[in-house]
DNA sequence: GTAATAAGTTAGATTAAACTAACTAATTTA
DNA sequence: TAAATTAGTTAGTTTAATCTAACTTATTAC
């Protein structure tokens, strides 16, 4: 059984490992809060526990046993901010630090309970996928709209940053997942983007903003 | 706020204290299963957040404030215990160790949403009443079954214990809460009774079983 | 009412998970 | 390529929560 503490690394480890399944100390370091020093010395117990592979100043990998227990986490984490959303009558912008709380608790039935009660259910309420029972989890390809071009048109498809609030700024926007984009014009200057949608004609979204936005073909 | 082990030691003060408020370390150590002097020290740190009275050699009781937030954690448990088995169909033995872990989660919504998609229970699925969001618990006026005369007829309305075990004896001997218990003989030797109810006539429960029931009349 | 037992406390050690300060290795830049 | 910067490690400290051993106070039993 992994402590609180040795979870939330895992999990942080597999959101951040790139497409080799490396991430370096300073970049976990980073998005834990967490100083480095520290960092170190949580690696070598994992590599201890066979969950990581370690090596001084080598960028660090999960093994399979540890990317597994860290996708089971993030299942978790998933299925209960759907559960939260469709079961509970959340909106998708509170959902977050509820679900960071019960990704830990220890009850496959709990999860399994969801699971059923949700239909089996393959994304969550930001778009991203809920990794199966055997620890799999695929993300569809999708586009950033800050890469499209002027005159395309697009499906929101999932976001990238689920803090409240970004998601907040986007119910302001009325804008939600499965909505029709199209860009009408791109600042050259800025990349601000005009995009059309619902009873939106020209509505302004900044590059930042476009960046987290991932869509794909309708 | 306080810690998880806080909130374990304000859980198990409010649930053993008699009726002048009062535990002993030594109750509270046996409950926690952590020895005496772990006990003391955190009765210590406790008194110096104002959530528990503290003088050596004396017994201890919680202050007003400790007696409010261990209420709000038992709130959280026994809502819990009601949202899993009415709305995500677990048995009432299996909710327990759930509920352990889901009554620390920090968030008021979380437990205000269960609360009303359960339209406001009073009691838990053992029969426990929910502490309101004052912290007001009020327990009905039970009795134990092992306290009845023979051919008394009672109402099963809460049981005392909510291990596992216990509660998978009651469901092998289909006995649920709300049922009508007619006790037809007391063997004086062990206290033994034998009860009759639904399809069961003279149904042999023990005195460990029977100190465990709780009755209230028809 | 004293001796035995039970309950409670004090002192000091341990473990997990964090930190800072100081050092070393790797990478970037001029 | 040498210097500067960034990344990573080592050593030692801190805090929360636990423990054991030894001691003190309170209660119970004869």
């Amino acid at each position: 059984m992994n402590s609180l503490a040795e979870e939330n690394y895992l999990k942080a480890m597999l959101s951040l490992s790139n497409d080799k399944g490396e991430v370096n100390v300073n970049e976990l370091s980073k998005r834990l809060e967490i100083k480095m020093p520290t960092v170190t010395s949580m690696m070598k117990k994992l590599s201890a526990k066979k969950l990581v592979y370690y090596q001084s100043y080598k960028p660090l990998r999960l093994t399979e046993k540890g990317r597994k227990e860290a996708a089971f986490i993030i299942r978790k984490h998933r299925l209960t901010e759907m559960f939260l959303v469709e079961k509970m009558g959340f909106g998708w912008e509170e959902v977050h630090s509820i679900a960071e709380q019960v990704e830990h608790i220890q009850s496959a039935e709990f999860f399994e309970k969801m699971d059923k009660l949700l239909g089996y259910p393959k994304l969550d309420p930001h778009g991203s996928p809920i990794p199966d029972k055997n620890g799999k989890m695929v993300w569809k390809q999708y586009r950033k709209l800050s890469e499209c071009e002027a005159d395309e048109v697009v499906k929101l498809s999932a976001v990238i940053n689920t803090s409240k609030d970004f998601l907040k700024f986007l119910n302001s926007r009325h804008l939600s997942l499965g909505m029709k984009l199209k860009v009408k014009f791109i600042e050259q200057f800025d990349q601000t983007m005009l995009v059309s949608y619902g009873k939106y004609d020209k509505e302004a979204l900044s590059h930042i903003v476009c960046e987290r936005l991932l869509v794909e073909k309708v």
